[in-house]
DNA sequence: ACATACTTGCAACTTTGTTGCATTAATACT
DNA sequence: AGTATTAATGCAACAAAGTTGCAAGTATGT
């Protein structure tokens, strides 16, 4: 269990105003293994009764300060997963997306970088800048 | 240009039933390079009134079928593109998807597979079934 | 403690997609 | 061709998800 100044202090690097609303949901980010939809976030907030849309501007804040990032789902929701880079066990940056076929959880794994994308139809100039990996597989859970 | 019984071949070969609605979309998805919104289709639609919940159930059915296949956008949206195994160029059945950051639009680009994916964190099992590349960059038209 | 800028909560609204159902149309079979 | 069977269509009503504007409240630096 992280501790209130701690949380405090990560809101601090990233620039971020101190709120009892972004206090309770970075510690529902930080507690899950598995990256979280507003809705699955909402539905842990029973008492403190957090507002959903107060909820939207958070999770927006969180990605837009770098804190958090977010994955579309199968489904087109959007999952948040803070970046590891500093809590748990620390990602690489560029990581990849674990979906489980069977629970539908989204993981952030590390991967070992195996060489570099190339477009074989390269007569036509694509500018490659940043790439996603999203793999589909069953979770140590479902085995 | 494609004909239309070249097109009601198509049809046939994926076990749809042949209607002007689908006859419709399945000429847009053959003519455009890049994968199409619900709502690029449906504005394209002027004349012969195509109602949204027929094309929502036409695209459902054309992704079912095995005809076309569909991808997520940056801002949750579907977009779908046919399997080019017969049309055009013959892509490979596992491609990558080039997202335009400057128009958004979003290509089908064949790969040249560069070695599988490995996950480093190897003591939790996850078995990879299937896996997703996405391309981020520039694409030719905004060069 | 004060000023300032940011955050919150609410309601109204928009956008997007779904469901049920009556009608119409496509296909297979005489 | 005519008929039966089954699927697709169009409409309206609904539901879910997300956005916007604004007034009130709160965090932070001085
Ligand atoms: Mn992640
Ligand atoms: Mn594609
Ligand atoms: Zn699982
Ligand atoms: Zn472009």
């Amino acid at each position: 269990m992280i501790s209130d100044s701690q949380r405090k202090h990560i809101l601090h690097r990233f620039r971020l105003k101190v709120t009892s609303a972004r206090l309770f949901v970075l510690d529902i980010l930080i507690r899950s293994d598995v990256a979280l939809s507003h809705n699955d976030i909402l539905s842990q907030a029973r008492d403190p009764q957090l507002d959903k849309v107060t909820l939207y501007r958070t999770l927006d804040a969180f990605v837009k300060s770098g804190l958090a990032h977010k994955v579309a789902t199968e489904d087109r929701n959007w999952l948040y997963a803070l970046h590891h880079n500093d809590q748990k066990e620390s990602f690489e940056d560029d990581h990849a997306h674990f979906v489980c076929d069977e629970c539908e959880r989204i993981y952030c794994v590390p991967v070992v970088p195996a060489g570099k994308l190339q477009i074989s139809n390269s007569d036509q100039s694509f500018t490659v800048r940043s790439h996603e990996y999203r793999l589909h597989g069953t979770c140590p859970q479902c085995q």
